[in-house]
DNA sequence: TCTGGGGTCCTAGGACCC
DNA sequence: TCTGGGGTCCTAGGACCC
């Protein structure tokens, strides 16, 4: 039997915890870049603010209906998401971290019933981190994501067990197909075109072969697991990472090489880090930069080159010097761009790398380098030091927007709440 | 009358997840 | 003026091997 913990509302939930004079608001908190509405509150739920609405088409809402509004900040959900984790491990020896605001779990015991442990995992998560949630059970995660959708629908208290075939076969009525954990966009909608409405409409319409046919292995994975048929197992080591990626929207269009050039240093530093912190070397890498597609005015240029290196690398310099190499191949004058990014892939661990004679980075100076700066980073703060190709630290035209920034009260201690009496 | 069999690796595109 | 970021898996097709 499995449950899947899943947070309400996640990144609302964590600005409002800390800044009480947003409760009685709505609260809408946006992507990257301040672009478009990521999550909401219950009450901005309620006003019908839909998910992904691009932001600057609710500007006049926000005078008019006192909407409250946050840039995203990451370190603070990190660190709230850890938080949440940490109190579930407590709970359970077999837990696997799902996203950043789920976690599936399983039970060795259930003595005390389900539905009360479901229950008693949800009031001790709010004492001990604020943080709202739901739990689904069942005996498939499919199912559980099916439980914890009903939860969060259509129950008070955002619990919902299903223990017997009679449970499961009520829930599987009313799931609406396009609800369906494993059915995106695509195939639900054609699938609703065909007449298949809800999750026991598409047990009904398929046959193990036809469903593979169809939607590969993957959906038939998902229509058995409908069925009660575990067919996805826990996964309570998470498998070793195979690409990594730093791509951002600019706050505004870039139209210069050398702007692209520095963005593109920056996120290369950022992918290097993330790839020593995980100790993986990359064997790969990839750029790519964009125009921005919504500008049916401008013309559209997509640019992308990639280079496989001839010894796994960690090595930022030999990074950025090849980042700034494929940048001279796909750039072309007169876009303005919007978006670039760097993905790194064909990762292996860091300890076992086939060396070459004709290498031309003397490795063990490198990583030596490479883990000073890093330490000097991880004290002094992020871009302490840096490749000169990257800029410096003040604002480029190429700088995200974020000007609805919270503070992080959790991980700094700038930022630490005062409390007056 | 009419061109083998068996395998790996890589890439692109599509689909999905949060 | 203005629309996010970071991942995984599956399949088909091409290139290549013996």
């Amino acid at each position: 039997v499995f449950s899947l913990i899943d947070c309400n509302n996640f990144y609302a939930s964590c600005e409002k915890l800390f800044d009480p004079a947003l409760h009685t608001r709505p609260l809408v908190v946006l992507s990257n870049n301040d672009g478009c509405v990521i999550a909401r509150c219950a009450r901005a739920k309620a006003r019908n603010i839909p998910m992904g609405m691009p932001f600057f088409k609710l500007r006049e809402r926000i005078q008019q209906e006192n909407i409250a509004v946050r840039s995203s900040n990451y370190e603070l959900y990190g660190d709230m998401s850890r938080r949440v984790m940490n109190t579930l491990a407590r709970c359970t020896p077999h837990m696997e971290i799902y996203s950043i605001d789920e976690a599936f779990l399983t039970f060795p015991d259930t003595a005390s019933g389900l539905s009360d442990t479901g229950q008693a995992i949800r009031h001790r998560l709010f004492r001990e981190t604020g943080i709202p949630v739901s739990v689904g059970t069942a005996p498939t995660k499919t199912l559980a994501k099916a439980a914890n959708w009903y939860a969060k629908k259509h129950t008070k208290r955002g619990v919902c067990t299903l223990e017997s075939a009679a449970d499961i076969s009520v829930l599987v009525e009313k799931l609406p197909v396009e609800e369906i954990w494993g059915i995106g966009s695509r195939h639900g909608r054609r699938l609703k075109e065909r007449g298949i409405i809800t999750a026991a409409d598409f047990v009904r319409a398929f046959s193990p072969r036809s469903v593979q046919r169809e939607m590969s292995i993957t959906g038939l994975r998902t229509w058995r697991e409908l069925q009660a048929i575990p067919a996805i197992p826990l996964e309570e080591e998470p498998p070793p990472k195979k690409s990594l990626a730093v791509t951002r929207s600019f706050g505004s269009m870039v139209t210069a090489k050398s702007d692209l050039a520095q963005a593109l240093s920056r996120f290369t530093e950022r992918a290097a880090e993330k790839l020593r912190h995980g100790s993986l070397a990359a064997q790969r890498m990839d750029i790519f930069i964009l125009t921005n597609r919504h500008r049916k005015d401008l013309p559209d240029y997509t640019g992308h080159r990639g280079y496989t290196f001839p010894v796994p690398t960690t090595d930022t310099p030999e990074m950025v010097h090849t980042a700034r190499r494929l940048l001279k191949e796909i750039y072309r004058r007169g876009f303005y761009y919007k978006k670039a990014g760097v993905i790194l892939s064909g990762l292996t661990d860091d300890t076992h790398i086939q060396t070459s004679l004709f290498d031309p980075v003397n490795r063990t100076q490198s990583s030596r380098l490479m883990a000073a700066c890093d330490t000097i980073n991880r004290r002094y703060g992020k871009t302490t030091v840096h490749t000169a190709a990257a800029g410096g630290a003040q604002k480029a035209s190429w700088t995200m927007r974020q000007n609805h920034l919270s503070f992080c009260p959790t991980t700094r201690w700038k930022d630490i709440i005062t409390v007056r009496v």
